[in-house]
DNA sequence: CTAGGAACTAGAGCGCGCTCTAGATCAAGC
DNA sequence: GCTTGATCTAGAGCGCGCTCTAGTTCCTAG
């Protein structure tokens, strides 16, 4: 079954910084880091030019940061990715902790949220109240 | 044995720490930052003894910081509270814009979640098929 | 009285994750 | 050729939120 798919085109580091949502900036700054499998290819005239699999593999690397994986761990990762098969395991395993840290955090800020509700709640609560009777409570709720 | 509840007695600032969950390095910040709504009371010897309220106002004061309000808010909030009755509307209006940015986090991290585990999931399988067959794909997943 | 730990102040320092600068080069359109 | 804007490198700088230091003072126990 032939591919359908244009052998996509590379993409300057302009538009992959538009598609993966990092700056310019921090694409060249995440390469000198080595947090790219691989090498980015060059134009002539030195010019980066991202390959699609570069573009994916940004996108996994975003979604671990916005999740609160460090830089260090990602570069990790990235060491395993690069090294090539064998390690599966050990990704796995890397992957497993961050999983069990975001789902730590995301409980956490559900916490957060219901005590701010409460708050929110309070507040609410003395808004209507003093609306309706043009009083309040000098000692009222921080 | 001593009540630790009823007449609230004052706590130094290493219990409040304890209580809090912050460091006595970062109690002394937070007081310096103007983020604790009274004065804190003082020893004849220059020590901090803080009352029950002050926990409480400071274990609030932690919920939203660790959902990401920026010290900044905080103070905003705190001068809101500082300043006493009649701004209520306006403490409402913050508190409401942090719940919101709450909720669009535990949905970003939600979904960084499904992210990663679709990739946990493709390893466990690289992993099982691994060691089913001893034989890794080349070109395996990143 | 003495020792040891907790707390005090003012201010410097730090870790993280970019972000920005400077000065040069490249590339596309007119 | 010239202009304009994107990109290049190496490295400095920054914003945030504490954290730590130094040197001193307080307080409690023995």
């Amino acid at each position: 079954m032939p591919d359908h798919r244009s052998p996509a085109a590379p993409l300057t580091i302009g538009e992959t910084a538009r598609r993966t949502g990092l700056s310019v900036h921090a694409l060249r700054f995440y390469e000198r880091e080595g947090l790219l499998v691989g090498p980015v290819e060059r134009t002539a005239g030195g010019r980066r030019r991202y390959a699609e699999a570069d573009v994916e593999w940004l996108r996994i690397c975003v979604r671990l940061r916005e999740s609160g994986m460090p830089l260090a761990d990602l570069k990790r990762f990235t060491g395993l990715v690069r090294r090539g098969p064998g390690n599966e395991a050990e990704r796995l395993e890397l992957l497993n902790a961050h999983q069990r840290r975001v789902e730590a955090q995301i409980r956490a800020l559900e916490e957060c949220r219901s005590v701010i509700a409460w708050k929110v709640g309070v507040y609410a609560d003395h808004v209507a109240r003093g609306e309706a009777e043009g009083l309040w409570d000098p000692a009222g709720p921080r």
